[in-house]
DNA sequence: CGGCCACCGGTACAAATGTCACAGTCACCC
DNA sequence: GGGTGACTGTGACATTTGTACCGGTGGCCG
């Protein structure tokens, strides 16, 4: 428990950036956390495998940086990220995630996040990625970013993402209809707005390229 | 390259154990490398990110163990563990998935694989796995093991599969013919039948859960 | 050989899906 | 106050999808 390793002096110490990791997948979490742990000027203070335990935990123990995986059990990254950066404004965040979707990148700039990284790419991108963050730097993959400009803003409206989301298993209209508490008429007219703004066929193609889009 | 590492005598020296790490994610097959790295044990002889390249690399720098992830670019981890077993059957396999889809571990079994690991659960149990692997023991998920055994096999036929995967990503009847050089009435038929087996009630919901079972 | 099953296709029908036009409420902004 | 747009709903219509039943081929096995 007690920490005093091997620093006998310096009433501050106060070098080591501490870091929160918030990753669901538990080997990644357990190796990119012994990576860091690595690097002598870090150290992961705190690990949640949960959207909802991120706030809370970062409340506790005060990171420097905040290592956020997007798709999460519980509240998303995103959402996790922009209450942080209500509570804690000078803890920097920092996404981390597997696809790099261009609204993804956009909501995580929206939300206030420093730095967007893909899980692609080399380990030693991380620990740069986190120093360069904390120096006050923007860290987002340029390739990405473009993606993101070109590819424009959301174009579907609340209601529209909500009952697409809810088809993205196969569900019939009277199931959507069900969870959205809506006529399975409504439904059925927001299902075909949807599928004409995403320019494809059907409600499947449809929940397809907005998911790409991190439409959803 | 010549390897006496402290052993004097003993013919034969073999101390460390040579790793063959398949893996797509960048970031995750980096942290596993250091990882095992770590161990004084173990060395990483080989990273490969396409299932393609396992078998060449295998072939050339004759790894003890091969941890595979079973969804690559190019062949599957499944697939390659079964050429690898014919190649160089003194090579142990173990799989290292994201998901534990029954269907998966069963096909891993069948193509001859040592062991079966998720990508949840500590990394502890990565290194921990590998020696038991080379002690010649089976590392299996006991629950994963009995829901491999009550999810039954797999009741799809070869063409059943291949008009289900074809029908993923929202694609109509049409278009589904036309991938799998079939006439459209023969599709349906099949999709029907996948449905019927699946016991679900539309292709989006056999795919999803033929998808879940490891069927495809 | 006869049975079984995978494979391939056709037809006809019922249900679900996608499209379109229309209509009302509400909030927001010029 | 009028325009705009999101939200909610209806009804009619064409298309797609799912089901049922039919037929034929070929391979494998008892």
């Amino acid at each position: 428990m007690s920490e005093t390793t091997g620093v006998t002096e310096g009433t501050e110490v106060a070098e080591v950036t501490k870091v929160l990791l918030a990753e669901d997948q538990g080997m990644m979490r357990g190796a990119l956390a012994l990576l860091l742990g690595l690097e002598d000027d870090m150290e992961v203070v705190a690990q949640v495998s949960n959207g909802d335990e991120i706030l809370p935990t970062a409340k506790d123990v005060r990171p420097d940086v905040a290592l956020l995986d997007i798709e999460l059990p519980g509240r998303s990254g995103l959402d996790a990220a922009a209450e942080l950066r209500g509570a804690l404004p000078e803890c920097r965040v920092l996404i981390l995630t597997t696809f790099g979707r261009p609204g993804y990148l956009r909501r995580a700039m929206e939300a206030g996040a420093s730095g967007f990284l893909v899980k692609d790419g080399p380990v030693e991108e991380l620990a740069a990625a986190i120093r360069r963050v904390l120096a006050g730097e923007r860290v987002i993959d340029p390739a990405l970013a473009a993606a993101a400009l070109s590819a424009g803003p959301n174009p579907l409206t609340q209601r529209e993402r909500d009952v697409l989301a809810a088809a993205v298993d196969g569900a019939t209209v009277a199931d959507i209809a069900g969870r959205v508490h809506l006529s399975p008429a409504t439904v059925r007219n927001y299902l075909s707005a949807a599928i004409g703004k995403t320019g494809t066929r059907n409600r499947m193609e449809a929940v397809r390229t907005a998911r790409q889009n991190g439409w959803l």
